[in-house]
DNA sequence: GTCTATATCAAGATAGAC
DNA sequence: GTCTATCTTGATATAGAC
């Protein structure tokens, strides 16, 4: 509305520049209360008191609680599974996967302990409001499908193309991610680093052994649904004995 | 304090029994109500009035919000895993453990739908108060133990025992589980039955191919763990620190 | 746009009736 | 041992000052 604001933020801080520094420091405070509090338990004084302001600030730029919330949701979501796939295509495309893999456990179990809890609270809440629930899903669309055209990278490169459909591959790498990740929070000893590499590397290499029995070739299944979700799934390997 | 309650339930409803039974009660609805609503997010009355009790009775029971939730962990935390494991053996003892694997996901999933977040529940409550996440984990280390076990067994059957410890598989099976479960939640069409089992023998069959070289033992990875053939790890869990 | 003060209400917990 | 009534606190949300 306002055409003042295409110069680069210099030396006049706009009125809309503070409040949108404001919303982005709330949000901040928001998510590191939310995860340490968990959303219910957390209240709005607490959040504005995190990011240095008072109550009011928070009901000026958000309207209620739980708009703040699900405004946090859709900015946090996506970005989190996208920082962790794009360190996935990272740890692809150096000849080990597993240390990459292993950082990126490491880095969003321990550097950023409030991930694991932030992303529990996401999931809990858009259980318990399926409206939100589909918007979760909409959000994790994006980061998934390129996730799931690593993986499809990642099937060719042990010759398993074409086998088993990359979105299968896709869900069990982000179900192991965090299914490892809150593990790891119970009991450290029992998720080292490179368990996260060397599973995603075992699967691999099952599934190159079942599509391919003992290095012959010839995948049965020439059909590769490249970026279409497909429920049929259920396509089960040869028996390998 | 009185000890006529050594006489098998009969007729005369004890004064112990009919306590033991509002517990009981209270605790299948505190299960319900938690997980509809969260900890922080339902009040003793729901859970009272769930239960066909008022708030009176929960505070004789137990002493305090907190304790009925410690209460229910303790109960609830160890009977679900052990409860999986259970089916993950009758999976494992017949010859396609990937269908029956297929219904302890589906069961977890649909016809249980507290059973995701009431864990999810029990895993923040349990970061955010360490000295109960110590507790979990404790309660954790039997069903854990027998999985683990399992996993040992799964690892000869295909030949890859001793390559690679037991403990890591099992670890990785039960991430994998929750992981899956939660994503089934948030987009049904992406989970469908088979994948757990199917993950699991791609798995299974990858440590194989990794571990013995076409039926030639010792593991020929660097980065691959202390490969420590232990058949007593089950027995015997790791010391914690 | 942000803060202070406050209205309103719900929830945890307790005391005494039955 | 359980229920009813109540005390007390703390939290959401709002209204007006600066």
């Amino acid at each position: 509305m306002s055409p003042d604001a295409d110069h680069p933020p210099k030396r006049r801080p706009t009125r809309a520049e503070t409040k949108a520094r404001t919303r982005r420091l709330l949000l901040d405070a928001a998510a590191r209360t939310y995860a340490r509090k968990g959303f219910a338990g957390a209240s709005v004084e607490e959040v504005a008191e995190a990011a240095g302001f008072s109550i009011g600030a928070v009901y000026s730029n958000f309207g209620s609680k739980e708009r703040l919330f699900v405004e946090l949701l859709k900015e946090r979501a996506s970005e989190q599974v996208s920082r962790a796939t794009r360190i996935m295509a990272d740890a692809q495309a150096g000849d080990d996967p597993v240390p990459a893999l292993g950082r990126l456990l490491a880095n969003a179990a321990d550097k950023d302990p409030d991930f694991a809890p932030l992303q529990a609270e996401f999931w809990l809440y858009a259980v318990r409001n399926p409206p939100l629930m589909e918007t979760l899903a909409e959000e994790l669309r994006g980061p998934r499908a390129e996730l799931e055209s690593l993986m499809g990278k990642a099937l060719e490169h042990v010759g398993a193309a074409g086998s088993v459909p990359a979105d299968a591959v896709a869900t069990i790498a982000m179900a192991l991610f965090q299914g490892l990740l809150r593990q790891r929070r119970i009991d450290p000893a029992s998720v080292p680093d490179e368990l996260l590499g060397q599973a995603m590397q075992w699967l691999l290499a099952g599934i190159a052994a079942s599509g391919t029995t003992s290095g012959a070739p010839g995948p049965a299944h020439p059909d590769a649904p490249a970026a279409t979700d497909d429920p049929a799934a259920a396509d089960r390997p040869e028996e390998n004995r």
